[in-house]
DNA sequence: CAGCCGGCTGATTCTCGAATCAACGAGCAG
DNA sequence: CTGCTCGTTGATTCGAGAATCAGCCGGCTG
């Protein structure tokens, strides 16, 4: 029995694997096409792998998206976890959030872009609701403005909820510019605009201080060491280096 | 001949009505299933008329939500430059396109959902590419804060298309948060939304103020007048109390 | 080495909805 | 009143692509 059991759980290794792949592949052919874009078809070629087989690890296309959604928004959420808990100051709360997030585009743009465009889309027909993950980071982010406010670092009149949505929509809008091929994709064009982003929402437009980096500490790329929580554990399984692909 | 070129701007009138009326449906259709999940049938059916008549009007499916976005987005361009001419202020101009977009969703939140939820998906086959007018909305903000820089109003060092951007990111996400329906939708609670956006996107998180309401002048909704450009002239042709159908 | 087990394959089936089109009838001209 | 024009109708056609399934093959067991 012992022997068989390691044998399972190779297996179960290679499995987990090659669902990664397909999952990695996905959200590829997602970025490039859209959900409803996008044929089964398309995955399959994507990630070298037979039409089939796509579906002996997940049970239809939606589970698909559905399984994209929550590795991405999930890996992302430990991220901002891990960044919010090694700040006590707000102001460098808010720009290592901002942080994470720009670093997470900087690694994978298209996964950014996938989990970016699809939010909000609910089919009437419950399935998966794509929104609920994204609603977790909203609260988690929410719950840190109200603890900031108990501390008196923020004015109590603003509504926390709201001042969470304001931060990722301003931080969302900020990286769509990127995505949309408005501004060229140049590491010191996003470095720019990361910090504007953290400025802006800080400080707003009329009070903006030039040459504020998001982040004084020269912490920079460690707030949470890579391996650990990659934005999209669907890139866990590969060589952690293989960071740029474009 | 001339009684012929009567009948056939009656006739032209009636189809122009008609052709509103199949618009007025794919907008409500499209804010509930998205364009995808949606059948022509189902706009059809929305409009009260027969499947092929769709077809009628619109060459087909891409172009009719294309027509969609045209008007849609053209409405809010004309009416943001409306406000903007109407200020001489930076800070007033802020509040008033802000408020602008917020008097929009009052309106016509299923319009509203739909823009907001649809742009950005671009099919890599060209057609129509819903980006565009979007595009132009966030290219008129762009100039005001340059402008507004050259005027010494707005720190230099800001880019003025990225500051455009995060304006419509604030804007969008505030009102993400309804269209998820994350919030309440009240009068009350849409007012102090707005305020705390645009208080946010001036003076930032830091220094925002109580009770600064968007607009200090009492013209309110008087913007624009209502008929001169409601947001989307889509609905224009109906009856004007045809609003708040949920 | 034989035999089988299960991940894997991809042609086939089947559903669904976009786009077409032949025919209808309301209104207008003569 | 007759006949014609053209907006309108909705059944039909057709293609795309989701989901299935019968068998294949590589690797492990005995």
């Amino acid at each position: 029995m012992a022997k068989r059991v390691t044998n399972k759980l190779v297996r179960t290794e290679r499995e987990a694997e090659r669902r990664k792949t397909i999952l990695r592949a996905a959200v590829e052919v997602f970025s490039r096409k859209g959900f409803q874009g996008c044929r089964i078809a398309d995955v399959a070629r994507e990630a070298g792998v037979a039409y089939g087989l796509v579906y002996h690890y997940f049970k239809d296309k939606d589970e698909l998206l559905g399984s994209v959604f929550e590795s991405g928004w999930q890996g992302f959420l430990v991220r901002v976890q891990g960044a919010l808990s090694q700040q006590a100051d707000f102001e460098a709360k808010i720009r290592s959030v901002v942080h994470v997030a720009f670093e997470a585009y900087r690694r994978d743009p298209r996964g950014v872009k996938v989990l970016i465009l699809e939010v909000g889309r609910s089919p009437s027909g419950g399935a998966v609701n794509r929104g609920t993950e994204f609603a977790r980071v909203l609260e988690l982010a929410a719950s840190m403005f109200a603890e900031a406010q108990a501390q008196g670092q923020v004015p109590k009149h603003l509504d926390p909820r709201l001042s969470a949505a304001l931060l990722f929509g301003a931080i969302e809008m900020g990286l769509t510019t990127f995505v949309m091929g408005l501004v060229e994709r140049t590491d010191e064009v996003l470095d720019r605009a990361r910090d504007q982003v953290a400025e802006t929402f800080l400080r707003g437009m009329l009070g903006a201080r030039p040459n504020v980096p998001a982040l004084s500490t020269g912490a920079s790329a460690e707030v949470l060491p890579s391996e650990a929580a990659p934005w999209t554990n669907v890139k866990s399984g590969t060589k952690s280096k293989a960071a740029r692909r474009d």
